[in-house]
DNA sequence: CAAACTATTCAGC
DNA sequence: GCTGAATAGTTTG
């Protein structure tokens, strides 16, 4: 654990849902613009991977990268988020 | 497509 | 403790 990773946690925990960031992106609001492959390694090792969203970071060209319940999941669960934003939206 | 760069973790010493 | 290898990436040639 360290303050990269923790910064990484905090900045994950900020995207919207429904939308996506690259590993370079949070890298680089981590403060490590050039740590994009220490983001995914931390997100797989992340101490709570359950309350991370992890599906949201995503690789610079939009491809899913990887995910530990596979990377079908991961746009899938993108996805589902979406339709549910919609969904809580049209409540009333 | 292959190689270099990067920060973190793990195995050996 | 330090070194070397590995990793859910990015960039450059």
């Amino acid at each position: 654990m360290t303050e990269f990773a923790r910064r990484i946690y905090k900045i994950v925990l900020d995207i919207p849902l429904g939308q996506t960031r690259s590993y370079k992106w949070v890298a680089a609001k981590a403060g490590r613009p050039r740590a994009a492959r220490s983001v995914g390694t931390i997100l797989k090792n992340n101490p709570l991977p359950l309350i991370i969203p992890c599906h949201r970071v995503v690789k610079s060209n939009k491809d899913a990268g990887g995910y530990v319940y596979g990377v079908k999941a991961k746009k899938e669960l993108l996805k589902l988020e979406t339709e549910m934003l919609g969904c809580l939206r049209n409540r009333k």
